[in-house]
Formats: C-alpha cells, structure tokens, sequence
DNA sequence: TATTTTTACGAAAACGGTTAAGTAAATAAA
DNA sequence: TTTATTTACTTAACCGTTTTCGTAAAAATA
C-alpha cells in the first residue's frame, strides 16, 4: 500500500536512510556486511527508488529526449530502434515526443524540456522549424543536443546526418544515365537542410549532366497525403510530364507507385523512379524500387552514442561533431 | 544559470512560494490580477516549472509507458502514433521500452515501473512472457495496465486487441477457396495470446473446409531473421511444399516472398501468401499481398484512451473491459 | 455595531532520495 | 601512551513544488 521508501527500509534495518541510500549505491563509506544486509532488505521489500526523488536532488533525469516529427514511417522506426538500444545500455530512459511536423508543437516540447525533464536531446526538426531559439537555450542550461537526419541552422552542435548531396547527386546521376533528361524531384519543405543538400546535389548532378536545371521541376510537397497524391497526379498527366522522379524522403515514394498504377503509366517504362527510402519491401515492390537506402539504425545509434559522450563527460564538446554516415544507392528494376 | 525556480519568481513578485503555485495552477484563492502578475513574470523570466518536484509532492508523473517488443514494423510504429496523438492531447508524456522480445528485459523495465516512474502503462507481451507477476503488482500499486495486442493471461484488466480468431478464420478460409489444400502457418511463440488465438482460427477453418489439421504445418518461427529465412527456405524446398502460407505476423511476410524468389517459386502459381501485415506497401509488392490488415493505429489510441479513463477516474475499472476492433482482409494478387 | 463569512494570501510541512558535515569507535602512527 | 587517521555510520539540510492549515483584512450578515 503505502510505497516502501528508503527510510521504511532503514527502520527495518535499525539503519539511517543515508546509509541505506549509500549501501544502495554501493559507496565505499558502507561496510561489506552492510550493504549485503541491505541489498536483501531490499530485495525483500520489494523496494523500488522512486526515480523523481533521485532526479530532483541529483538534477538529472536519466532520461533522454527523442524528438521526431512522426514515427510513421521505416526511417525514424529504425532510428529509434537504434537509439533505445544504447540508451538501454547506458541505463537512460527515452522519451518519445512527437511534433506531427508542427513547428509550434515542437517549440512546446523544447520549452518544457527547459525544466530539467530530459538530460540530453536527440531531435530531427520538423519541416518548418527555422528558429533555434529554444534549443539554444537549452544548450545554455546545459543539456546537450544532438541532431540527427534533419538539422537546423544557427547552433553549433553535433549533428549526425548522412551524405545527403552526394546521394543525391548519385541519385540523380544515375537517372540520368538511363536516359531521363526531364527529372522531377519530390521534396518536402525546402528550408530543410537535408531538403536543401540534397536539392543541391541534384542541381549539381543536373549541370554535370548537361542538363538545364529548371525550378519548376522540384515539387513542394506536403504532409498531407491525399494532397501530394492529387498534386502528383496533376503533373504526371502533363504532356510534358517528366521522364524520372526522384521521392526525397521516404513517404513520398509510394504515392508514386499509387498515381502511376491509376494513370496507367508503366514504371520504369514512361517514368523511371528513386526514392530515399529504408522501406524493407523496396526490392520486392511491382517493380522493385531502387532506392537510396539511409542508414537509420547506425544514424540513431551514432547519435545516441555522441549523446552519451557529451552526457557522460562534461568536457566533451559537441561543437563542430558532425558524423557522416553515408547512403546506399540500391539500383533496382524501377529505374532499369 | 542559477535555474529560475518559483521561490525566484515569488522573490521578484514579492510574493510567497505558495502564491505563485496557486496563481499558476489557477486557483480559485488568487485574485486576478495577481494571477495576471505572475503569469508575466513566470513568461518574463522563462520559468518553467521542475516536473520532478512535482511529481515527487504529487506522486503523479504525467506519463505513460509504452512498452513494446520492438518498433521495427509498422504494426508498432502506428500504434505509438496513435498512443501519443492521445497522450500528448491529454497532456501526458509517453516513455517508449523496448524489450526486444526479452521477458527478462520486460520484468527489469516493469520492476523499474514500481517506483512510479509512470502513472499507467500500455504493454504489448513478449512473445516469452508468462508471468504476469510484476503486472499485479503494479496493478496492486495502483497503477492502471492495459494491454494492446499481445496479452497476458493471469491478469484482469483491460486489453485491446483485434478479431485474431476471426480474421485467422477469414484468411483461412480464403485460402482454401483458393484452392489450396496444404496451408503453412508462420507462427511466432505459441504461447502468446494471439498466437493462439489466430492457431485456432486456422485450425476452425481448417476443420470447417474438410482439410485435415496436421501439427506440422505450424511453423515455429524465431526473432531471428536470418533463422527463419533458412526454415522457409528448407519448407519450401521441400516435394511435399505447402501450396498456401499464412504469414501470422508481420515480419514473417516478407522472408517468404524473399525465399519465393530465391527459389525461383511463383506467388500465387505456386504458393498463395496471406499476411498479417500493416505494410503500406502491400498493395504495391509483385505480387500484391493479400493481407490482414490490423487496425493499428486505432488499437493504440484506443488503448490509450481506456487507460486514460482509468487514470482520470479512479472509479473506472478496466477489469473485463475488452476491446476488439476488427482487421481486415485485403485480397489481392499474392492469393489470386 | 458585533459577528460571521469570504477573500487573498503566507508559513511550513511534506514528497523520497542524496549528500555535506559531523561523530564515535577502531586502528594506525608517533 | 598520546595523537592522528580511518572506518562506518548518523544527522540534517536540501532539491523545487504542492498543499494543508492559518490568518489578517474585507465583505456580508445579524
């Protein structure tokens, strides 16, 4: 009923709270005996520390923060994946917060981070996030950010991120070998550093290419499906419809696939088609899709670890920390 | 620096500690202007009040445990959407434990639990789970558990779950329609609940379609993916092949194609494949999966909102509450 | 006017674990 | 033997918020 507390313990033991609290965290102060009484104590009483007593006194949480716009799809599902598993390891909490790709959403989340709830961040930024603002602050009080996949400008912090210029450029390049001269490129809110690296390598694939880059080529999508379908839709029943696409973030990929099955376009036959995509099913797909697969699972785990360096060791310092972990091209039948 | 606490706040306010609290949280014994005094000053300095101060004087924490296996297919991930569009809507946080299908990890995570580190918890089993020991406990302690998908016997309390019976029933059944007379299950530990469950839905189909159950047709699939690949392969090679496959979760549905192709097998010529699956790519795979289609999303928020009934009114019970929300059958071309 | 009630605030004690500072006893050093 | 040090604890303060209880002053009631 009532919680055994620490003192409940100590009663039982005919000991003080301190001692049991420093037998507990097997201090040299406490004798052998000692601490092995109160390990068994302990174990009889089924006692349990409560973590916000320990939190609030020692001023941290052992709680990391994730913050992701969704979880929604393969990418940030293996992220996490990657991250919990150190986390874990180091004997950190994680707590998943979402911002559904709200920037406001996001900035709540931070401000409350403020208050000491998580020790560390781990944050992708949603695609309207501009204003380090908050996690400046944060950096000021202390709690260190790393960013991973979707970074923002104006903080220096670490930042683990793959190549996303060269994989587009690869990408592109690619396309471009097989014959597309007119090549879309699906992108998500251009203020986005990973929008912005990866639009540049197409450019600069396009140039190399001899290709003229025009800006009406990039297509703003949106986070709502049903819209992106009806814009896809728009532009693939064009006369001049393009004759290669390339879907730069994962959910962009399959509508694709989607509007291309109801045109009665043949992939890669009318439209040759890659998607930055960790999707698993990719090379099973009708056809299978060739895909820049991102390392997600050595991002989140990357990430983490740079976390845990900085959390572990006061000294370390983020600053200038930015991890590349490259990007496969997977060349599969959707671009053949 | 110094973090800005409320003793700080009241200090500037010339008010006391207790004022400033009351005036935050709305109380009726402050007046309104000091009200609107505190609140500037609270946004002029950027106060963010200690959440685990208050958790420790109010023993309540505001999150939730999301405790799952892994979150590596979509099954979890829309569930942890749908959970935490819930939580965050009710102003709760959602701690995400992964067990990685270790019932030691999940005893060690539940155990953590007592010490109040989260105020309800949503788990989905292990696939060794058995014991429902630490979840009585918690239950004894107060703490609301409800269970989503994969449950536990030996405990009564609420569980949200689908139709497995039913819909293993459909798939089945369809199966047999098809034409198929030598039907393989994919099955993960047989111990947990919906294995079960969906093992007697097959076996009901099977009995109601005239075909003779044999024990050896349920294949006893592992977390490993490379084991299970070398299982498949080893079944399908065989003379005496199955000519229909259900893939009862959904990892298991994709090794098969993966196998199908390595050994040069047609879907659906020569095997017809079902899955459970949440994949939003079934539709897309050559060939198109037939699936049951699991109401992910729903079950989480679902889940969500009976444990946050039970945490919003203590007089809420969620012992009997059951909830089953219905998958359903997709055909297509993967059973053609 | 005297009394009760209401309003608006403050003092202080929690919540449970940690830790700085102190202390008696035991041991080592002088 | 005396003093210094070490060992193994205890006391009490502290972390920051909330909440119970109290209390002046103001307002309402008698």
């Amino acid at each position: 009923m009532g919680n055994v507390t620490i003192r409940i313990l100590a009663r039982q033991l005919q000991l003080s709270a301190a001692t049991v609290s420093k037998a507990l965290a097997d201090s040299h102060e406490i004798s052998g005996p000692t601490k092995k009484r109160v390990l068994e104590m302990a174990a009889a009483l089924n006692y349990t520390p409560n973590p916000y007593a320990s939190s609030l006194r020692r001023k941290k949480s052992k709680t990391i923060a994730v913050i992701l716009p969704e979880v929604a799809d393969s990418f940030f599902s293996q992220a996490i994946n990657g991250i919990e598993a150190i986390a874990q390891d180091k004997g950190y909490h994680v707590l998943v917060c979402l911002t559904h790709e709200r920037s406001q959403k996001e900035q709540a989340i931070l401000h409350e981070m403020l208050g000491g709830r998580a020790d560390g961040i781990l944050i992708s930024v949603t695609s309207e996030t501009s204003d380090p603002a908050c996690l400046l602050e944060l950096q000021e009080k202390g709690v260190p950010v790393v960013f991973f996949d979707r970074t923002c400008d104006g903080i220096d912090t670490a930042r683990v991120v793959t190549d996303d210029l060269q994989s587009s450029y690869k990408a592109t390049d690619h396309l471009i070998r097989q014959g597309c001269r007119k090549i879309a490129f699906l992108a998500i809110a251009e203020g986005l550093s990973i929008s912005h690296q990866r639009i540049e390598g197409y450019k600069q694939a396009l140039e190399d290419g001899g290709i003229k880059f025009s800006r009406e080529n990039i297509i703003a999508c949106t986070h709502d499906a049903a819209e992106n379908l009806r814009l896809l839709k728009k532009i693939m029943s064009r006369k001049d419809r393009p004759d290669g696409v390339i879907a730069s973030v994962e959910k962009l990929a399959v509508p694709v696939y989607q509007v291309c099955r109801e045109l009665g376009l043949n992939i890669p036959g009318d439209l040759k088609v890659i998607g930055f995509s960790n999707l698993v099913t990719a090379a099973f797909l009708q056809p299978a899709l060739t895909t820049v697969t991102q390392p997600a699972f050595e991002m989140g785990r990357s990430a983490a670890s740079l976390l845990f360096k900085a959390l572990g060791n006061k000294n370390f310092s983020l600053s200038q920390q930015v991890e590349v972990i490259p990007s496969e091209l997977q060349v599969r039948e959707s671009t053949g």
